[in-house]
RNA sequence: GCUCGCAUAGCUCAGGAGGUAGAGCACUUCAUUGGUAAUGAAGAGGUCUCCGGUUCGACUCCGGAUGUGAGCACCA
């Protein structure tokens, strides 16, 4: 006798042990049917799971998140056998979940093509109307390892051999297929109703670049086809606010052969910049930021002291000039010790943050680069704290205060927070990164929100908090960060007396908000896929004639708008109304002012948005006011959202 | 940097057994002065990314370089 609670809280008895499928059947045939898995205590299993004791017992199906990974792992190998039947020399070496969807790395010969892909998802379905059962076996690792040798799988055994030799290992079979695997799966190959294969790509084996390349294919899979559909429309709606190509069409920005990884920012782009930078240094000031600027060229010698060089000399441009070797600076940091070295600095004198929106260039790795998101030369909004250990905390929240405003009044109300801790090459001693890490971790807990640990993930000379932004698509997006660094103020002989009159090295916190200004305008336009909030829009208003008798009363208002300070552009192309309407509004000019004789005569304008809503006729003052609020509003959106809540701002 | 693609007019893209190319938009000119997402006509515009090779002949085939795309790796 066991009994078994649902999660709604009831019960039911079973006589003798019962499977998760059994359970599922005796609460109903729908849900027999729909079962993918089982989660007992806590615990995900598969539905052939025999429940011997009483238990918490939920049936898992493709409603439930946990059902969709399964399903999309299941995918996976259903993909690996159907490469195997196709190309029964492909070997097989690991298929995980990913986001929407899931991958597979196979060795194989040579690449596989888009048609081996529709062969490969033909096949699939075919396994799928075969409908295989899906079973778990145990194995001891030795015969495990036998077993894949034989089939002559060499990275399979590979992986099973990296596996401590105690430790029973699971498998799943399907037909002829058999793949090592913690599952649980679903129970059978009839389970799947909507996936796609999308793509494929060179990996290499086990992430590391010294080793062979595989040839990866991504696939995505679906509860139903409509959900499927749904995701390939994502997909394209996120193509078209591509920044690149938005970038292109709105006359932002170019890239050319000449520069790789450098941005050419025409007038529209940078007045974008120009806006965020005023922003930015608004808010530096508000806050007690000293803004500096450091030079661009400076001695290698610095880089070997500050320890950069030893570790990225090679990611660093040089230049020689009278037998000199200069790096072009990779970074602020040690250029901003340079200045908090001049004379003799006191405790009174910390925190003492510098703020310089400084100029950058690194030699990415060719195959790094991606449009504004990364880039050979870029702006970072840097600015380091120079601090006492006791002052650590309370500017770590600081910052984190202007960081949620910034991000707030640019339109993102959900930040994810990551503590990255110390890698394993760093300098300094452990007791150090102890410290630091601890000042991280007890800053991020006093905001009450989540934060996710990423072990080894900290710079060399300190561990770091991430902060990444949700945009509009879901997706996230690493931008502001606040390292601490007990190292660099040291190596670089930066000392302050103390009240003892002692001679102390101050911590060093080193912290972006935006990150870079083009990682960050790129973000921002694939946000809002290329329509700015006024606030940021380099064109905020258009006005245009419809006849060329209104010209003198268009350029009155040109000039009206202009003097309050508000970015306008004039049209008067002999070219009719709607014409003009038409490309303002694929240039997404926020608004469309239109004067005729009517407006001319009443001294109004007829104000139209881009999204295609009418205003109607108002008057220029009641435009300007109307311009005026939506400009103070920054990108600032819904009012309730969990972040605002909970920093209570 | 690695794997595999791609590179044709300002932009978006066609094209051809290897015989130096075409559309739409944009641009210029002319006509048109029209009230909320495309007025009409004409014109101009190309070393088909670059360097080699094969060939009587290469934009097309082969090799390389550069840039770029999807991943991977990297990211102070």
């Amino acid at each position: 006798m066991l009994t078994v609670t649902l999660p709604d809280g009831s019960t039911r008895d079973y006589q003798q042990p019962v499977s998760v499928a059994e359970i599922a059947r005796s609460i109903g045939s729908g849900l027999a049917k729909a079962a993918l898995a089982g989660r007992v205590d806590d615990e995900l299993v598969d539905i052939s799971h025999v429940v011997d004791g009483d238990a918490a017992v939920a049936i898992i199906t493709d409603r439930d998140a946990d059902g969709l990974e399964i399903l999309r792992h299941s995918c996976a190998h259903l993909m690996a056998q159907a490469v195997q039947r196709l190309f029964p020399e492909a070997q097989v070496t690991i298929g995980p979940v990913i986001a929407d969807g899931f991958y597979y790395d196979f060795a194989y010969n040579r690449p596989f093509t888009p048609e081996d892909l529709s062969a490969i998802e033909k096949t699939m379905q075919e396994i799928v109307k075969e409908d295989l059962i899906v079973e778990r076996e145990v194995l001891e690792r030795d015969d495990a390892v036998k077993l894949f040798r034989d089939m002559g799988e060499r990275y399979k055994v590979e992986i099973i051999e990296s596996i401590p030799s105690n430790e029973p290992l699971s498998f799943y079979r399907q037909g002829d297929f058999i793949d090592l695997c913690r599952g649980p799966h679903v129970p059978s190959t009839g389970k799947f109703k909507a996936f796609k294969l999308t793509s494929v790509a060179g990996a290499y084996w086990r992430g590391d670049s010294s080793r062979e390349t595989l040839q990866r294919i991504y696939g995505t899979a679906w509860p139903n086809s409509k959900e499927l559909r749904l995701h390939l429309l994502r997909l394209e709606e996120a193509e078209k606010r591509d920044h690149r190509k938005l970038g292109k069409h709105l006359g932002l920005f170019h890239f050319q052969e000449e520069a790789p990884g450098m941005v050419f920012w025409h007038p529209k782009g940078w007045t974008i910049y120009q806006v965020i930078q005023s922003y930015m240094k608004k808010v530096q000031d508000e806050n007690g930021y000293l803004e500096i600027n450091t030079p661009q060229l400076v001695d290698f010698s610095l880089w070997e002291k500050s320890g950069h060089a030893a570790k990225f000399s090679e990611e660093m441009f040089t230049v020689e000039s009278d037998n000199r070797q200069y790096a072009i600076k990779p970074m602020n940091c040690p250029c901003h010790v340079q200045v908090f070295n001049q004379g003799l600095k006191s405790y009174r004198d910390l925190p003492m943050r510098l703020a310089e929106f400084g100029s950058c260039h690194r030699y990415e790795p060719s195959g790094s680069m991606h449009g504004l998101m990364r880039v050979r030369n870029f702006v970072q909004d840097d600015g380091h704290i120079f601090c006492s250990e006791e002052q650590i905390q309370s500017e770590v929240a600081d910052f984190m205060q202007l960081l949620f405003k910034v991000y707030r009044d640019f339109g993102f109300n959900d930040v994810l927070l990551r503590l990255s801790t110390r890698p394993s090459k760093r300098v300094g001693a452990d007791e150090l990164w102890d410290q630091a890490e601890d000042a991280l971790r007890q800053a991020l807990d006093a905001t009450g929100l989540d934060w996710e640990l990423v072990p080894g993930e900290g710079a060399f000379y300190g561990p770091k908090i991430e902060y990444s932004l949700r945009d509009c698509m879901g997706r996230l997006q690493q931008c502001g960060t606040m390292q601490v660094d007990f190292f660099t103020a040291e190596r670089l002989g930066a000392r302050y007396v103390a009240e003892d009159n002692s001679r102390r090295i101050p911590v060093m916190l080193h912290r972006a908000a935006l990150g870079s200004f083009e990682r960050f305008i790129g973000v921002l336009i694939e946000h809002y896929g290329g329509a700015l909030p006024a606030w940021l829009a380099p064109v905020q208003a258009v006005i245009m004639n419809i006849t060329d008798n209104q010209a003198n009363y268009c350029r009155k208002v040109e000039e009206s708008l202009k003097n309050k300070g508000f970015r306008v552009v004039l049209d008067l192309r002999n070219e009719k109304i709607g014409f003009k309407i038409r490309e303002h509004t694929m240039q997404k000019t926020p608004y469309l002012l239109v004067a005729g004789d009517r407006e001319a005569q009443s001294g109004t304008v007829s104000v139209r948005k881009r999204g295609g809503e009418d205003l109607g006729t108002m008057t220029l003052d009641a435009f300007c006011g109307h311009l005026g609020d939506d400009v103070a509003e920054y990108g600032r959106t819904s009012s309730d959202s969990a972040l605002q809540q909970q920093v209570g701002t």
